[in-house]
DNA sequence: GTCATGGTTCAACACTTGTTGAAGTATTGA
DNA sequence: TCAATACTTCAACAAGTGTTGAACCATGAC
């Protein structure tokens, strides 16, 4: 692994975590480790207790940092949780 | 685990995700856990490459979530990295 | 078509954060 | 005592972030 591959992986690591970092993202992670099913926009947002606009949001960030996924169905969103993504990033600190 | 303390620890985790979400202090954290002993100010700075007055602030955050400690020698600051802390936070997320 | 549902986008706001350079403090050696 | 070392603190700034409410856009039911 090169210096500079070596570092935009850590670059990456870091926005992982800094998604992680925000309690209600982590409420959303969680949520969606504790289901063993994808979940809606609204099912999320009702258990996490805020607003669609807010939920857009962090999803946006969860989905840039490729923590999460998301594929429509009619009007619908369904989010998915990149399990494998996360488990790699945690990884590192694992021995 | 209460509600409250759930939340609570919730949190917590999340500030330690935090502080690990900054780049710069991903690299502290990382060159603190390649090495077998603890290090000084001067050689993390000078290792990752920035002022000790942005170390300082740095550290700050990191000591703030219970990820680093420190301990003064003479003029010298050591900084020591928890890893059970570290473990722990990243072990919600390891079946 | 109308209406409700589920989601997305927008503008605006207060607040936080990373970074810099300069000034200040404490310890050590000569 | 003087000077150097190793931090620490401060003020200031630009940039980014979380949150809100309103407006907007699809889809599905009737």
């Amino acid at each position: 692994m090169t210096r500079r591959s070596r570092s935009a992986a850590a670059e990456h690591r870091a926005s992982v975590f800094k998604a992680l970092g925000e309690p209600t993202r982590l409420r959303i992670v969680d949520y969606l480790r504790s289901r063993t099913r994808d979940a809606t926009g609204t099912e999320i947002a009702a258990h996490v207790g805020i607003s669609l606009a807010l939920l857009c949001h962090h999803t946006d960030e969860l989905v840039e940092c490729g923590l999460l996924t998301k594929r429509k169905e009619g009007q619908t969103s369904i989010w998915h949780l990149n399990g494998d993504r996360l488990a790699a990033t945690v990884a590192h600190f694992v021995d």
